[in-house]
DNA sequence: CAGTGTCAAGGTGGA
DNA sequence: TCCACCTTGACACTG
């Protein structure tokens, strides 16, 4: 198991997805923010391993407009080596990676024009990952979309859009459950229809169940990933004590971290922090999963004591 | 320089 | 049909 956490690490006194205004874009904007933003990226892994977190989610802001019709510059090519370089510190130290493109990516809307903007959002979320030279288990996790009144269409019009995406974005596309609209059942039945594994998040299966336990859910979908694809990955949150239901904790609650471990202790996955202070949680879950799980990845590691 | 309105992009659900 | 909400920060304009 590697435990770790999303795109922003607050002890650094840097963000990796530092972006500016489509109205003041130009090319030079773009490269002097692409290159403070890939600097970041390095320390921020620099720190990763220095600390023994080996599971990271990189930012979706990495390339401001990466996908929009105004970037024409070859931002792939001008940063290559240091793509490269990423890719292999990310490599040399045996850390996963995973992207999550946002809310506006919808691969089933009935509007054209949307599904005509998100498919090259995939392909730079995949390009990405192929500049760092990544094998297929990094991973760009998806959710299924909306429902638009008719889910069985719905989620007919994914399985069909699916089938039409490059091989580098196939390669790396999950799909996972959501909080509101498509289940762990729903996100298997896509799973059956295409392949595609199926990423669990524990909060929006707590708050959108389909009557799997825990540890049904966490085989189950363990079981739509491959050799290749890696070991599932788990999207983990607490539930949030004092804000609203749905709400990222400020940090975590080890104790209900430990019971999710314990409920699902037969299976290995990698495991996503979504807690707000970042880091901090992922140290003090990495802490906590030491004591209760033996084959966790980090214990062998990179040295946080030494 | 502090305060604050706004930011590329979507979908849902309530009024 | 319109608007708040999701979730959040931070950019960049205003005074």
């Amino acid at each position: 198991m590697k435990i770790g956490y999303p795109c922003i690490n607050r002890s650094i006194p840097c963000r990796g997805n530092r972006t500016f205004r489509l109205k003041s874009y130009s090319e030079e904007r773009l490269i002097e923010t692409l290159d403070y933003n890939l600097s970041c990226l390095k320390r921020i892994l620099a720190f990763n391993a220095a600390h023994g977190v080996l599971f990271f989610r990189i930012t979706s802001d990495l390339v401001p407009f990466a996908s929009h019709p105004i970037c024409t510059f070859c931002w792939q090519e001008h940063f290559a080596s240091i793509f490269k370089e990423i890719g292999d510190f990310i490599r040399n130290h045996d850390m996963r990676i995973s992207m999550h493109p946002d809310q506006f990516i919808v691969l089933n809307s009935p509007r054209e024009e949307v599904v005509t903007r998100s498919i090259p959002e995939l392909d730079y979320h995949a390009e990405v990952l192929d500049l760092m030279r990544l094998d297929r288990n990094a991973k760009v996790q998806l959710h299924v979309g909306g429902v638009y009144g008719d889910k069985e269409g719905a989620m007919e019009r994914f399985v069909q859009r699916y089938g039409l995406l490059d091989e580098p974005v196939l390669r790396r596309l999950v799909i996972e459950n959501d909080d509101r609209l498509y289940t762990v059942a729903d996100c298997l039945a896509v799973h059956g229809e295409t392949g595609i594994p199926v990423l669990f998040d524990n909060l929006h299966h707590f708050w959108n169940p389909s009557g799997e336990s825990v540890k049904d859910a966490v085989e189950r979908c363990g079981e739509t990933w491959t050799a290749e694809d890696g070991i599932l990955m788990v999207d983990y949150s607490s539930p949030d004590p004092v804000g609203r239901p749905g709400k990222h904790p400020q940090s975590i609650d080890i104790d209900d971290f430990s019971a999710f471990l314990a409920l699902t202790a037969p299976f290995d996955f990698d495991c996503m922090l979504e807690i707000k202070d970042k880091e901090r949680s992922a140290l003090l879950a990495i802490d906590a999963a030491r004591n209760d799980r033996r084959f966790i990845g980090q214990a062998a590691g990179a040295g946080g004591g030494r």
